[in-house]
DNA sequence: CGCTATGTTGTTCC
DNA sequence: AGGAACAACATAGC
């Protein structure tokens, strides 16, 4: 799930349960899915406490108070749990935070894409790994600039973290269809009227996505998203939406950069 | 069994 | 050099 309205969703959830307490003990289950070694992490956060979050794009960072910065990337599946010592481990916890406090922050990792590790600060990991702006602090400017400098389909372009930070496959889809403009229209050719377009079904997507806490099912019926297979149980099923909400046609499914791509033929047409 | 998956990175080609 | 395209990663679920 974690695309930019998850993992702020994530850093709410760390603030309200893991502050201000001390880590008696760090369990890991499986040391790839470190990028700091496993004696280094250990040695650096035991006995200190985590004290503020931050987030840029899909990239939770949390400070501790001796002034250490822990970077968490959630990749598909990455998920938070917490919960106190006397309840069983929650499935798929390989990393798990034990506070002095009996609780215990389970960082859930179903598909081992998930990361865990120290940076030195967060400017100079953003800068290395080419991370643009978040996707809720870009100017229109500097998005417009990033776009029209590349030469590729609108939809991977916007899916690229140094294009723009936190927009991924479910949400870059919601963003063309809000702003009508067809996946694969060139970056390179969209007008100053389609980029502002882009920009603002951006703000409005991220928005409405981060004040429903990421739930996808209640999401507005004016959203594409409905027609997505996002959660194929029979109940969810029943609530898919394959008609477009303008009514006129079915929304379509294609690959565009190699991902599942939906739009509506009718509201998204290339110029 | 075969296929798909919310993300990122490494490789290859141009 | 640098960008675009795409396979690979590891696992779960249908």
């Amino acid at each position: 799930m974690p695309e930019l309205p998850e993992v702020e969703t994530y850093r709410r959830y760390f603030e309200e349960t893991s502050l201000h307490q001390p880590i008696e003990f760090i369990e890991v289950e499986d040391r790839k899915l470190l990028t700091t070694d496993y004696a280094t992490l250990t040695e650096t956060l035991v006995g200190q406490s985590f004290v503020s979050t931050k987030r840029v794009g899909k990239n939770l960072f949390v400070q501790t108070n001796q002034g250490n910065t822990v970077h968490f990337h959630f990749g598909m599946t990455g998920d938070l749990e917490y919960y106190h010592s006397s309840l069983e481990r929650p499935r798929h916890a390989r990393i798990i935070f034990v506070f002095r406090s009996g609780f215990n922050l389970g960082f859930i990792c179903p598909r081992k894409f998930e990361r865990i590790g120290l940076v030195e600060n967060i400017e100079s990991y953003l800068k290395k790994k080419k991370i643009a702006p978040d996707a809720l602090d870009i100017s229109l400017e500097e998005l417009s600039r990033n776009v029209r400098k590349r030469k590729s389909f609108i939809k991977p372009v916007l899916l690229d973290q140094s294009t723009v930070a936190g927009i991924g496959n479910w949400i870059v889809d919601e963003v063309l269809f809000q702003a009508k403009i067809h996946p694969e229209s060139w970056s390179n050719t969209l007008t100053d009227n389609e980029t502002e377009r882009i920009f603002i079904a951006i703000r409005y997507v991220l928005e409405t996505a981060i004040e429903h806490e990421a739930n996808y099912g209640r999401f507005p019926t004016s959203f594409l998203i409905h027609a997505r297979e996002w959660d194929t149980s029979p109940y969810e099923e029943a609530n898919r939406h394959l008609l477009c909400p303008c009514g006129k046609i079915e929304i379509a499914q294609i690959r565009v950069g190699g991902r599942a791509t939906y739009y509506c033929p009718e509201c998204q047409q290339l110029r």
